[in-house]
DNA sequence: GCTACATTGTGCATGCGTGCGCAATCCAGA
DNA sequence: TCTGGATTGCGCACGCATGCACAATGTAGC
């Protein structure tokens, strides 16, 4: 029941399942089960009631779960009932692409702090913050009581960055620098990156429209 | 042997060693052992080993690995020695940052069309590309030879968008909507969304900070 | 209130990915 | 040419995630 034997590749599955429940909430369903909503994501109802049966038994024998409930027991295990605050480190094309993008703000996320070590855009405002300098990183998360970091610098400074971030108290970052970030065991990271995505996806695809 | 037996996870992990190699190779280093390799990545040099393993023989016993020659045998295996061409679907404001986005070139990802269904940006220039309506997308991947779709359009007009470059031939599509999209087997398809990533991590340090 | 049906929750088996451990082997140096 | 040392490639075992199958159980309808 400890959270800690919990796979992470349930809890990663876990946001799916919130998207997909939010549409059918949105759509004024009372319940849905476990069928219908592998079907909608992939994944099997098999999975879907196993994962679930990790945190509790939030459904009913020949009904399936009632959608609201579901939704809050899930908003409560991801800790995702309140709002989190993020500090992003790097505005350049990419830290003003993630600043603008709206995505954020509707599930609870929001940047409050932008930092930068580019001496230019250090005092420009930027999407309604003031991009302060990155030596004032620590300060900064505890008077935004930011908790999450998000990092946008190239590859060359990403890990010195990550480690200020660290340093600071930083325990979750979203990484969208491309490389293999090295972080204390209780710190979480995850790493955006497109390009990984697409030459993974090549290598399917390479030999499409070849001559037999 | 057949490509078809090797696992997922083993292809996802190919492009993370390129990137490593492409690092070393830039500082002139010649050999690599999995060791070392695997110490930048966080992967155990194990995995490493087995990973390549499925592929060939690369390395050399008592030394490793030839920086150069595996980088080119990786290249070789992904389908990345060629440039692959993609045409971008939704030019909002997501799309224009993707547009902008410095990192696919590099790695030989051209964007080389754009389509959107408002009719307002249709016809605009957006980094030196002239938007076009999604009705001539069968058109614009045959004429600029693209294999690949990136697809930026809300939620709400994500699928649709995704049958029809499934529709237009593309195998291969980069999704950035926030839904988990169907599409035939011999397609594939990887999502971006930070906003999952961050679902994920909060589950871990949501309880971080309370009192005792 | 009772019956028939539908769906959950879960023990268990299957399968797959990971990592150990060692034999094979290659290089460097003498 | 031979020997010592290091590292690969891979068979095998372990462990974990996945999915099956069924008992448990709640619901709806009569």
């Amino acid at each position: 029941m400890l959270a800690l034997e919990i796979p992470e590749v349930v809890i990663d599955r876990l946001p799916i399942y919130v998207r997909a429940l939010t549409v059918l909430e949105r759509q004024g369903r009372d319940v849905v089960n476990s069928q219908e909503l592998g079907g909608k994501l992939g994944v099997t109802p098999a999975q879907i009631r196993k994962d679930l049966s990790y945190f509790g038994r939030f459904g009913k024998q020949g009904r399936g779960y009632n959608v609201k409930r579901l939704l809050e027991e899930l908003h409560q295990i991801l800790g995702i009932t309140r709002e989190w605050s993020m500090v992003l480190v790097g505005v350049g094309q990419l830290g003003r692409a993630i600043l603008g993008y709206g995505g954020f703000a509707p599930q609870g996320f929001r940047i409050v702090g932008a930092v930068d070590v580019d001496s230019e855009a250090i005092g420009e405002r930027v999407n309604g913050l003031e991009v302060k300098s990155i030596d004032v990183l620590p300060e900064e998360m505890r008077q935004l009581h930011a908790q999450l970091g998000i990092v946008a610098v190239p590859a060359a400074s990403a890990q010195q960055v990550i480690d200020m971030l660290v340093a600071s108290g930083v325990k979750a970052i979203l990484n969208y620098a491309p490389i293999a970030a090295h972080v204390p065991p209780d710190v979480r990271i995850k790493d955006i990156d497109p390009v990984l995505a697409l030459q993974s996806m090549t290598f399917y695809i390479k030999d499409a429209g070849t001559a037999p």
